[in-house]
DNA sequence: TCTGGGGTCCTAGGACCC
DNA sequence: TCTGGGGTCCTAGGACCC
């Protein structure tokens, strides 16, 4: 294999919610498991947070209504999610991964990049992740290695589940070629359905498209950087700085439509708040407001409003949500309703910075 | 058995300014 | 009295991901 500038290994932990759950709940492994809601399986508007292997056989996914998983899988153990547990085992995990030495850049509750040198044997480094996590955690994870975290990503796909693979200048078209363009991480089915009426289908067909023709659909930025990634490329950068969030949201799906304007006031007030409240203890400051509706068909639409200054005030971020609220024709049956604060992103004083670990 | 919740980034187009 | 071009800020919406 020949061997690129630096190691990116992508770290992705197996079924990771079941995964935690059946650490407390041995009696329930080798048995499908869905976690989801309450862990009432007949709960209207909840879905599966994720669901066993076991339970994937019978083709329970993430996302499914809970009511749809137990049509498919009516003998699997329903559990409720516990977002503080996954937390705690996402952290121990992480550290973990840190204590070998090697930057950690931390991609949500179950993924990490892991950097490594060029002279490193990724192979071999791979093998002391999964030992680490499993001796430490008894977790399992897949790892996938490249030189860049769009393929080291997808590599990780083809490792799954527990298992170590690789993609590189080498072997990149040969795996993926024929494959169909939304097997890469960043191309969905909006841009995949485009690019097959322009007689795109494959990653080979991308890969070999003018990038004229690319950017003259898709714009300067998008276009360049979908044929890009048909060619195997991707950021080559792992940063274990902490992630500083633009951002931090709310969103309630009732479950029974409003239809009482009061109602929805109290729910937005409510979420602007608890989000409020959230960031300040976060020693973070509000620059935009948004509010988002989504009626009973399902139709969606977000107002913003940029504060005056940027601040922390209750009375007017709170306001601001309800003055936002109230833009809105709200004559038809609401589904769900939502908060998203926007946040300030000038450099805190490095003192913040010291205190976090 | 209708469709969760939490995020990020990009683009289009209008307003406004020089 | 046919009217360029660049830059920035803002909102709306799209797309994608876990």
């Amino acid at each position: 294999m020949s061997s690129p500038a630096q190691w990116i290994l992508h770290v992705d932990l197996d079924q990771f919610l079941a995964s935690v759950e059946l650490q407390r709940r041995p009696d329930l492994v080798g048995l499908p498991v869905i976690v989801g809601g309450s862990g009432d399986p007949t709960e209207a508007r909840k879905v599966v947070t994720c669901a066993s292997y076991e339970a994937r056989a019978f083709g329970v996914r993430a996302g499914m209504p809970l009511r749809a998983a137990a049509k498919r899988c009516p003998d699997a153990a329903f559990l409720p999610s516990d977002p503080d547990a996954y937390d705690a085992a996402s952290t121990q995990v992480m550290q973990a991964l840190r204590d070998l030495g090697h930057p950690v850049e931390v991609w949500g509750w179950d993924e990490a990049y892991v950097g490594a040198g060029p002279t490193e044997d990724p192979f071999d480094l791979a093998r002391r992740i999964q030992q680490t996590i499993a001796a430490q955690t008894g977790l399992t994870c897949s790892v996938g290695i490249s030189d860049n975290k769009q393929r080291a990503k997808v590599a990780t796909g083809f490792g799954k589940p527990a298992g170590i693979a690789a993609l590189t200048d080498d072997n990149w078209m040969t795996m993926m070629g024929d494959r169909p363009v939304d097997a890469l991480w960043g191309v969905g089915p909006k841009t995949a359905k485009k690019l097959s009426a322009m007689g795109i289908s494959t990653v080979a067909d991308l890969a070999a498209t003018d990038a004229s023709t690319l950017t003259a659909t898709f714009g300067p930025t998008t276009g360049l950087w979908i044929l890009l990634l048909a060619k195997g490329g991707g950021d080559t950068t792992v940063s274990a700085a902490p992630w500083v969030p633009r951002s931090r949201s709310h969103v309630v799906t009732f479950p029974e439509d409003l239809t009482d304007r009061d109602d929805m006031a109290t729910a937005v007030t409510d979420l602007a708040r608890r989000t409020l409240t959230e960031i300040v203890d976060e020693h973070r400051v509000v620059t935009r407001v948004a509010v988002t509706v989504r009626t009973a068909t399902f139709f969606t639409r977000t107002k913003i409003r940029t504060l005056p200054a940027p601040g922390t005030d209750p009375e007017i971020v709170v306001g601001t949500a309800s003055d936002l609220l109230g833009e809105f024709d709200l004559s038809r049956p609401v589904r769900l309703l939502g908060v998203r604060l926007d946040l300030a992103m000038t450099e805190r004083p490095v003192a913040a910075v010291g205190t976090e670990s």
